[in-house]
DNA sequence: CTAATACCAAGTAAATCACTGGGAAATAGG
DNA sequence: CCTATTTCCCAGTGATTTACTTGGTATTAG
């Protein structure tokens, strides 16, 4: 599990297909001068995305990209692990001649940490960020419900 | 908000450190063959994590590290933003011209899960690797608590 | 046929990583 | 006071990663 600006990339790219998933494919052009990404680099990163089923690319014009599940499918972990070369957890040797094995102790720690981490990130699904955009457009005429929405992104 | 390998060795040290705590401070000599990391590449993450307050220095011989909170108040949160570089999260301008302000919305959304990140890893302090390895010593006679134990570290 | 798109591969400057080396400053024990 | 041990500090360095560029090929709607 790693997070970089090349996972923050590739989950607001997924984001802005999640959101304007209806009206057709999308094209990177789009989402490169949307976003102020680069062309190549983001069919680098979409490379990986279509590899693990993330996204199907539609060729020819009018073409371009798609969601390859529904957005309630896709969670942040996977498009992150899609992209992000993982964490290379150094595997614990068991043998050190350190006191009471603190090498083994403190690596299933992490090993602990890592998975609470990846539980979390995907808990999250791409829906959670369209209901919440469709909620704020609503927001804009009835703005009574914001506490609510507020309240619904708060960690949990 | 980034995690690399550096913010692992950053939390791993932090979690040695607050497993041998009541023995005195730790020397980084002592992390570096444990957990087989440079002594000197543990000098400069130590410098950072001095900086901002998570340890303290004690020079001479039988010196080393000693947390600077109590384990209860420092969280991973804490330790991998003072090591790690922060993401540039490239502030939206506002006025592009692509379609409706999707890139303010698209950037909106990644700050609320930014968030929500930092609030997960801000919940977990190291009090809790802590009270973990313990539950684990006295589970060696009695691995009738393991259940529980193994319960508290499912993701909330 | 043509333009628009995905797809593919190779290269590259810059940044970061993880580490090396060589010290200086402080301090406990003798 | 001397010495060994430690933190503290700084400058460099090869390897890797990042983010991007260039230059294509394949596919397909119009």
């Amino acid at each position: 599990m790693k997070l970089s600006t090349k996972g923050r990339y590739a989950v607001t790219a997924m984001m802005y297909l999640a959101v304007n998933d209806r009206e057709g494919p999308v094209t990177l052009a789009e989402i490169s001068t949307c976003q102020g990404i680069s062309l190549s680099y983001l069919e680098q990163l979409f490379a990986k995305l279509r590899k693990v089923g993330l996204v199907a690319g539609v060729r020819g014009p009018g073409g371009g990209y798609r969601l390859g599940k529904s957005v309630e499918q896709v969670t942040v972990a996977e498009i992150i692990l899609a992209v992000d070369e993982s964490i290379d957890s150094t595997q614990c040797q068991g043998t050190e001649d350190c006191h009471a094995g603190d090498r083994c102790m403190t690596h299933q720690l992490w090993e602990d940490l890592s998975f609470r981490l990846y539980e979390f990130l995907n808990s999250i699904t791409l829906s959670d960020f369209i209901t919440r955009t469709e909620a704020k457009r609503v927001s804009v005429t009835q703005s009574a419900t914001s506490n609510h929405i507020n309240k619904m992104f708060q960690p949990v």
